[in-house]
DNA sequence: CATAAATTTGTACTCAGTCTAAGTTTGGCT
DNA sequence: AGCCAAACTTAGACTGAGTACAAATTTATG
C-alpha cells in the first residue's frame, strides 16, 4: 500500500478494501442476494452507512476494480505502438491474458481472497444482478475505447464489435472453467477460436 | 383484440395492456424513476399487487412487448431464404425498418399512446435502470439468434458481433432523434453507414 | 343458484439505498 | 501539549421495489 499518502488517505484506502474483501468472502460464500448489505457492514465492523459511504452499490462491492480495468483499457489503445490497430492491440492483449499465469482474468485479483477463481466467477454468474453490473461495465469498456479511437460512429461500430467479440470469448473461458475444465483443455479451445475471431476482424475493421 | 378467446383470457390481456399503457403514460410525463409503482397501480385503478401479478418488475411496464421482438427475430433467422446469410437478413430487416412508416423502431409501440417517439426514448435514455434492461433483452436477442444459428462457439460469435452493429446503429439512431433530427436528416446518416458496417460484417462472417 | 377455481386485494414484511443530525476522529496550529 | 475545524462515522428514520399470505371477490360451469 502506497506508503507516502496522507496517513488519512491510506487508512480510507484500507478500510475500502477490508470492507470489499469481507464482503467478496460472504458474496461467494453463500451467493450474493443471499447476503445483506447490513450483513456485509456487521462483519466488517462498520456501519451500513460507511459501506455506502464507499461504494455507491451493492454490485460494487464485489466488482472494486472496475475503474481501474477502464483506465487500463484506454491506456492500451492510447499507448499501442505507431501504426497498430487496435483488434491486433486487443488481439495480443487478450492472448496475453491466457498465458498460465493469470488465465480468465480472475487471478489479477485478489488471488488471496479468491485462491479458487471458480467459485468467485460462479458467483457472478448466479447472480443476476451482478451480470447486469457485468454487461453495464462491458458498455462503458466499449465506449471509452470508441473515445479512445476518436468517436465517430465508425469508431463505435469497431469498438462495439471488439468488444462483442471479447465478451463472447470470456464468456466461453467462463462457461468452460465452470463446467471443470483446467486451464489446459481451456487454452486448447479458446486460443484458436480467438485467432479466427480477431482475424475476421481485422479483415473487417483495418 | 382477438375476439375467440376465453372471456376470462380476454380480460386479462385488456388489464394488463390497460396497465402498461397508463404506467407508460406516467413513466413518459414525469420520468421513470419519478413514478412510483404504488402510482401507477392507484392510476389504473388496481392493487400494487396485481401490477406485479401481470409484470414482474417496474421495468417491464414500460417494456411489455419485449418477448414479443424476441419471438419475432428467431423466426426472422429461422425463416430467411434458403442460402441467405444471416447478415443479409439482418441487413434487410434493418434498412426496411428505416423505412419512412416506422423509423426508430418506436412507432410499432403503441402509436396512439406515443404520439411522439422522442419523449418515449428521452424517457429510456434518461433513467439507468431502463437502459439496462435494454442491454439485458439485447444480450437475450443475440443468444435466440445464437441458439438459431445453431449455438456453437463460431455462431454466437457471428450472433454478438451483429448484435453489437445493431446496439450502435439503434443508438446513433436515437442520439440523431433526441437531438432534433428529422426522419430524412436521420436516414441520409444511418442508411450509408449501416450499408457500410453491414458489408464489412458480411466479409468478415460469410 | 351454488360452488369451486381463478383473480384481486390488504397487510405486513425484507432489503437496497438515501437523508439528516449528532457523534467521533484527525491533522494542523499555537 | 492542547484546541479547533474539517473529515469521517454513526444511529435511526425514511422511501420504494418486490414478496408472502391469507381473506375477499369474481367468474365459469354444473
Amino acid at each position: 500500500m502506497d506508503p507516502d499518502l496522507p496517513l488519512r488517505e491510506r487508512k480510507k484506502l484500507q478500510t475500502r478494501k477490508h470492507i470489499s474483501d469481507v464482503a467478496t468472502r460472504l458474496f461467494v460464500q453463500h451467493g450474493f442476494e443471499a447476503v445483506t448489505v447490513a450483513e456485509v457492514a456487521a462483519a466488517a465492523e462498520v456501519s451500513k452507512m460507511t459501506v455506502f459511504n464507499y461504494f455507491s452499490s451493492k454490485e460494487d462491492l464485489i466488482f472494486d476494480d472496475l475503474p481501474l480495468v477502464a483506465r487500463r483499457v484506454a491506456q492500451l489503445v492510447r499507448d499501442r505502438p505507431r501504426g497498430q490497430s487496435v483488434v491486433e492491440t486487443f488481439r495480443q492483449d487478450f492472448l496475453a491474458s491466457l498465458e498460465p499465469h493469470d488465465l480468465a482474468e480472475g487471478v489479477r485479483r485478489n488471488s488471496v481472497l479468491h485462491p479458487d477463481t471458480v467459485h468467485f466467477w460462479r458467483t457472478v454468474q448466479n447472480s443476476p444482478a451482478l451480470r447486469a453490473r457485468e454487461r453495464e461495465s462491458a458498455e462503458q469498456m466499449v465506449e471509452v475505447v470508441a473515445e479512445a479511437l476518436g468517436g465517430t460512429l465508425a469508431d463505435r461500430l469497431a469498438a462495439a464489435q471488439i468488444g462483442a467479440v471479447l465478451g463472447v470469448l470470456h464468456g466461453e473461458i467462463r462457461r468452460l472453467l465452470l463446467a471443470g475444465q483446467d486451464s489446459e483443455q481451456i487454452r486448447a479451445v479458446i486460443v484458436p477460436a480467438a485467432e479466427s475471431a480477431f482475424d475476421t476482424l481485422a479483415r473487417a475493421l483495418n
